[in-house]
DNA sequence: AGGCAGGCTTTTA
DNA sequence: TAAAAGCCTGCC
């Protein structure tokens, strides 16, 4: 199915920014996304025309809300002054293209809580190992098997030793406890998606092995609110380095944590040596 | 009370 | 060997 994108859209910076963790890229250049235990694989046919291998009422009900389609990116961007703060504009410049994906509050919450202090290679690694071991089997649009995201009943009944054989370490016990959490009632994932976002970051909180950092990035990227900032050792780095006097969330309010992601990928291109 | 040092598993470069 | 989309515990 061909679709035609106006705004900033580009699957690659996407899927290179970091805040999904199941995407791969095929030998014929397409970008193969996963959410909520299906798979799409989308082609660039030409300037800001998709392919999306899935049928309008698939394209509709999942992956127009999973790209965020319905937000104006480039109206965004606008608000950035190139001469009052250029290394942001910079930044957006160049990592034009990434959008903020609406993710499962429940995968969000256990990729990246499996996250911290590790780089995104080993993430994605656990990330498919959990899936691996016990994850729903399904088949693409291509006819390859691939698995869906465990859910929390699957992810509680894991022992210890099946949850380091993911290369979890010391985070199997927090995994272990989110999933404990999600399986008895005591926490809602998808109900947080209707809480204010502040009573959603202390909600996660509570959580064992859940901390500030990782529950900005469960707000911004599983829970829709684009004003979650989070901040990792990358984003410390721009911040001591590029905003010695202090960052102005007020003036990026209420899309700090879009203009975050712009900083945080541009960033790591340019230590990567890509800038 | 709020802040800080030390420790933690494993993978990656 | 150092660093990695951090957090917990114990101490002050």
């Amino acid at each position: 199915m061909l679709k035609e994108i106006r705004d900033d859209f580009d699957p690659g910076r996407i899927a290179q920014s970091g805040q999904c963790f199941r995407w791969t890229r095929t030998e014929d250049g397409a970008y193969r996304f996963m959410s909520r235990g299906s798979c799409v694989y989308i082609a660039e046919r030409g300037a800001g025309l998709f392919e999306f291998d899935c049928g309008e009422a698939e394209f509709d009900s999942l992956w127009r809300n999973y790209f965020d389609l319905n937000e104006n990116y480039a109206a965004i961007r606008a608000r950035i002054d190139p001469v009052a703060d250029p290394f942001l504009y910079a930044a957006a410049e160049y990592e034009k293209g990434i959008r903020i994906l609406r993710q499962d509050p429940w995968e969000t919450l256990i990729s990246f809580i499996i996250s911290q202090n590790r780089n995104i290679p080993a993430i994605r690694r656990s990330v498919e190992l959990l899936a691996e071991r016990c994850g729903d089997a399904r088949t693409d649009g291509r006819g390859i098997p691939f698995r869906a995201f465990p859910a929390p009943e699957a992810l509680a009944a894991l022992g210890e030793a099946d949850l380091k054989a993911c290369g979890l370490g010391y985070r199997w016990s927090y995994v272990r406890a989110a999933a404990s959490a999600v399986v008895s009632g005591d926490l809602d994932p998808y109900a947080l998606c209707r809480a204010e976002n502040s009573e959603a970051r202390d909600a996660l909180m509570r959580l064992y092995g859940v901390g500030g950092k990782v529950a900005d990035c469960v707000c911004l990227f599983g829970l829709r609110c684009k004003d979650a900032f989070p901040r990792d050792v990358w984003i410390n780095r721009v911040l001591a380095l590029h905003y010695p006097d202090g960052y102005p969330y007020e003036r990026y309010s209420p899309y700090n944590g879009v203009f975050q992601q712009y900083m945080f990928a541009y960033i790591r291109d340019c230590a990567s040596g890509a800038v």
